[in-house]
DNA sequence: ATAGATATGTCAATATAACTGACCTAAAGT
DNA sequence: ACTTTAGGTCAGTTATATTGACATATCTAT
């Protein structure tokens, strides 16, 4: 192995502890509007995704979040029953479930995001565009691992 | 808010999704190992924390983990009980437990950690040092928001 | 047409990790 | 002496996930 600094045990274990806190951090910001709506993190992941990637199919999310369609299903049946996502037969394969979110779900999707927003935002206002080119590259290179 | 393409909102809700895979799949890495010894994520994220900041107290641990100190309670004991960690008084407040890995505790976080360490060294090594030393800050911008 | 595969939904039981709330001891601080 | 702090514990509950089994509708391929 390399003997770069940045490439030490010490350096990625460190890394391994902030990537705890960063997802913790953001993900537990909007958690009173979240509760408001008698929802958990469970369900914000959901419309979170759901937002960013419109008319993704029920196995689309499952392969996203990455639990089992039992998990899923308690969580997109609370959501329907809250009126906040619609589903629609595929026009292809009408197997398929399109998820959207409808207008109820786009108002707090955008309540949730507010809270959520902050927080990466200010911690990106005083960085250099480079820095935030940097930051995304390498967060995509941990995922595609 | 300033009009950079970094801070639109479109490239934040991008940064909300990606952390979400980071933590998910650094985390899930070592989960047949976790097994093996029966611990969950819970226990995981106790360890190396502790490896980290060896001699920690349990309120230490505690604002770390940001979790009530009955759910750390359960698995504070699970870890003993698997002879993973030891809890010394404190020289100056004996009210105090320090809590430190033993030898078997440490085998146990090795084991962890070459798991887990595969994706972040794989993401860096094809990274150059100003990357890098640029995504850490922005972690901890992020962090002490 | 029909057989097999796929997408989705659901029932039931269980595991894991968290929570709230109440209460306790020991040791420190004042 | 009194109060606060650090830690531990009991009991009950909630949230989120799991495994395994099975059902239905639809698509694909022969």
């Amino acid at each position: 192995m390399k003997n770069l600094l940045y490439l030490k045990d010490d350096q990625i274990k460190e890394f391994i502890e902030q990537i705890f806190y960063v997802y913790r951090d953001t993900y537990s910001d909007p958690r009173k509007i979240l509760k408001k709506y008698s929802f958990g993190a469970a369900h914000h992941r959901a419309i979170h995704l759901i937002e960013r990637h419109e008319g993704l199919t029920v196995s689309d999310l499952l392969s996203k979040l990455k639990i089992t369609k039992q998990s899923l299903n308690r969580v997109l049946r609370d959501l329907i029953k809250n009126n906040t996502i619609l589903l629609k037969k595929g026009e292809v394969d009408s197997r398929q479930r399109k998820i959207f979110l409808n207008e109820k779900g786009k108002k707090i999707f955008e309540e949730i995001f507010i809270e959520q927003k902050k927080r990466i935002y200010n911690a990106l206002k005083n960085s250099d565009s480079d820095s935030v080119i940097k930051f995304k590259s390498i967060l995509n290179k941990i995922i595609n691992e």
